[in-house]
DNA sequence: GTTTAAATTAAACAACTGTTTAATTGTGAT
DNA sequence: ATCACAATTAAACAGTTGTTTAATTTAAAC
């Protein structure tokens, strides 16, 4: 049956989330501050009080959008923490899979928050972001304090290794430009919908926090 | 002989500095479109006008604020890269140094620089920086290419090799709270001045590069 | 059809933006 | 003292900012 009201409903979260996915976009491209509503309104086309009435103000779409994507960005790592069936290096190696997986679905999305990490004017805010990565990194360093302990791993610098990891990741985040220089690509390519970038980023990760981490037995 | 004419020269010098310097600082803070001339005059404590007499715009400020340390910023990797008494891996090694010393003694400057590289809005002052970054990249590249050519380092991906170095140096940079969580100091610390976070991020960039390009010997 | 409430709009708001102007001050040379 | 010019200032400029208002439209419920 054709109901009216759920096409409306479905029609007004699909605004909603229009705004939101153009406001993506567009704090990405320019950053928060030079980002204004009234660009906003004009690209997803809608009026320009719509945002204050769907989100109160821009900083708080800025929050939701974070908030948003925030559950999902954990609820990877805590699964593959608390999986018993998985080794140490193994864990490790999902989540170099799972990071650069997610970073590369999702290129507007975590540029915003690479900025937010970067610019402290927004306090609490940056705040926010600072505390998330801060839980990855004690659950990535207690896994790899794991493998220490079971002499696995080399007495390595666990912090320092899992920002490593992050760095190589957001360095190659940081500009689409940057990825097509590397793949030797022309400017109009979309680097991060091409598989043959994810798999080498991912095996040059693993390669070198294996290389890092595993102790070689001398045969 | 005092010459008032030399005081006055220096003067004026050390009040185009002084706003240089303000300005490095809030750009760090807030951004450049987060930081407006009327804050930037208020805590230079001058007048808004002289901003744009001294440098015509508030863009051309920010040019300039970039220019003046990209001369820097080259010579070192361009010195080590045609120092021809030393081994490849003594490159890279003095390279990763010469980046922490750089990017620690300037941590407003880079946070300014990694900025620049995240948002697209001016488009000619990105591409400048991405310029930028591509020559360091080649530099390091023919390095870590001609060791493997002598046999003396891994089939590694070099491009992403040194996206590794500078990205662990950038994900540090990123954030002072996260430096001092990195060391377990007060929030009031300043860790870009402690000579053990220096030694720490040194030795970890090292120890893990080390691992992942010589060749290990099976004895 | 009427009612009720949500959605949408154009217009106005006050505050702030980077920049320019025109007047004034300070300084060194003649 | 006078001149020329750089430095400095307060004020004004035109445009943009995020936000609010008050009016209008839309659509479901009765």
């Amino acid at each position: 049956m054709f109901d009216i009201r759920v096409f409306i409903a479905l029609m007004s979260v699909d605004k909603k989330e229009h705004i939101m996915h153009v406001a993506m976009e567009l704090f990405a491209e320019k950053g928060f501050e030079g980002t204004s509503i009234r660009d906003l309104a004009q690209k997803a086309d809608v009026n320009i009080a719509m945002v204050n009435y769907y989100f109160g103000s821009k900083e708080k779409l800025f929050e939701q959008l974070l908030a948003d994507k925030v559950q999902f960005m954990r609820a990877k790592i805590e699964a593959v923490e608390s999986n018993e069936s998985l080794t140490e290096i193994e864990k490790i190696d999902h989540i170099i899979d799972g990071y650069v997986t997610r970073f590369l679905a999702q290129p507007d999305f975590h540029r915003v928050f690479l900025q937010e990490l970067l610019v402290t004017q927004r306090a609490n805010l940056h705040q926010h972001v600072l505390s998330l990565f801060e839980k990855n990194t004690r659950d990535v360093v207690s896994i790899i304090e794991k493998g220490i302990q079971k002499k696995q791993f080399k007495k390595v610098d666990p912090q320092l290794t899992f920002i490593s990891i992050v760095g190589t990741i957001n360095q190659v985040m940081m500009s689409k430009e940057m990825c097509n220089t590397l793949m030797h690509a022309s400017t109009n390519h979309n680097p991060y919908q091409d598989p043959k970038f994810k798999k080498r980023i991912i095996e040059h990760i693993q390669q070198m926090v294996h290389a890092h981490l595993i102790i070689t037995t001398v045969s």
